[in-house]
DNA sequence: AGACTTATGGAACAACGTTCCAGTCTTATT
DNA sequence: AATAAGACTGGAACGTTGTTCCATAAGTCT
């Protein structure tokens, strides 16, 4: 919260910081979903009180992009140093949704957190990391803008749909029987008025998220193709 | 909540009913903004207590789903009786984008929403439309999943990204000078380790929400049509 | 007229984010 | 070594929220 003219020198080995605070966040939200991080919840884990943790973080929203941005940082940074070398710009950008689709899967509050903000850091990476390929794909420069946002767009939104569906199903059903579920409820749906969603209801199941995340960022880049 | 097997009498003129309440909770979130809508303050203004409202409603989820679908209703039905009559699918799927797209510049909580919950009705409404025209345009039916899906993810993405924008300057902030101020701080960022972002930072504050959104629109119906 | 369902409104509850503050520990200065 | 000043801690307390409970009224049916 304040800054530290002088090198600190360690505390004690327990001593709070906001990294130890948002690790411990983290270990919350992945253990026991999005709505168990509680300031009480993380003050009992850290064995300390909730007014001790404001003195590291401003409030939840704070805590939250610390979060959020400390595990989309580690997917751009290993996404950048693994597929420098010699993958074209659009095997880049497949690797980076990619990095952060499977980051969203194995941390779904992630997903809603990143839908929620857009001018947060974690954000921000992306952005970065989107747009430097589309420039290197050679889209002129008016268009770059338009071409990165619009896969940004589609990456965060699908985030947040992701992470809805995660927190549905949070007890014991899996994601497969979760579908199954939905698409029973849009079966029944009236054919005339919704003939469109009846149809998905037979795919929806047995679909695999992935292949249906990547088409999607296949569809948006080769629109930019067609357009350069 | 119950099932009415015979038909209702009117009590008084001024009855409860999800209709009047879903009413009053929107004419509450477009005045006063999505964290003003409370059960108390709902009960204020429908001159009642918030136990009655419970009898009406099952709870806040159910109450936000349901504004939300009383909006984008108007949105579907307006669109598909306007554009039906000698449209291509092209222009319907970006008629009925830019009224999604309105509706939630006119009520910015629709977009949280939105992008919140993808399995409630409202999105639902989305999807339909957006799929007929996806089969109208004559793209296989494998593929036909895909395309929507991804037309979605990008209309939902970009509606939260709003949302949370519009929440970003509530109160005296234009949304110019609001951009302007999110421009100026990422213009100071690391030139070398955010080149792209600063160059989106100079072109952010004047750009047209309303054209990137279309731009967006019309670089997947691009993709779509060159994969057709 | 009574019995039963539908509906109402206000009190009460548990949980949350946040603030406050009385202390304790660390470091720098005398 | 003593002391003052800041950094940091932990737990109590505050105000607000969604939701539940319940006594009671209004309407409907036999």
């Amino acid at each position: 919260m304040r800054f530290m003219t002088k090198i600190r020198t360690e505390r004690r080995a327990d001593a709070l910081s906001k990294e130890r605070i948002v690790e411990a966040a983290i270990a919350i939200l992945d253990q026991d979903g999005e709505g168990a991080l509680t300031f009480r919840a993380l003050a009992a884990r850290l064995a300390t009180g909730s007014g001790a943790i404001y003195w590291h973080v401003a409030d939840k929203q704070d805590l939250l992009a610390a979060a959020t941005d400390h595990v989309i940082a580690q997917v751009t940074a290993q996404v950048t140093t693994k597929a420098v070398k010699g993958a074209t710009p659009q095997e880049a950008i497949r690797a980076l949704a990619l990095g952060v689709f499977d980051a969203i899967d194995a941390h779904p509050w992630v997903g809603g957190q990143l839908s929620r903000d857009p001018f947060q850091y974690a954000v921000l990476r992306i952005l970065e990391g989107v747009g430097g390929q589309v420039q290197a794909l050679g889209v002129p420069q008016q268009a770059q803008f338009n071409a990165a946002t619009a896969l940004m767009s589609f990456i965060l939104g699908l985030a947040g749909q992701y992470a809805a569906g995660a927190e549905f199903h949070a007890r014991g059903m899996d994601r497969t029987t979760a579908l199954r579920a939905v698409a029973a409820k849009w079966a029944q749906l009236d054919p005339i008025e919704h003939p469109f969603v009846r149809q998905v209801a037979a795919v929806l199941p047995e679909h695999d998220d992935r292949e249906q995340f990547l088409a999607g960022i296949d569809l948006i880049l080769a629109g930019i193709e067609s357009v350069r």
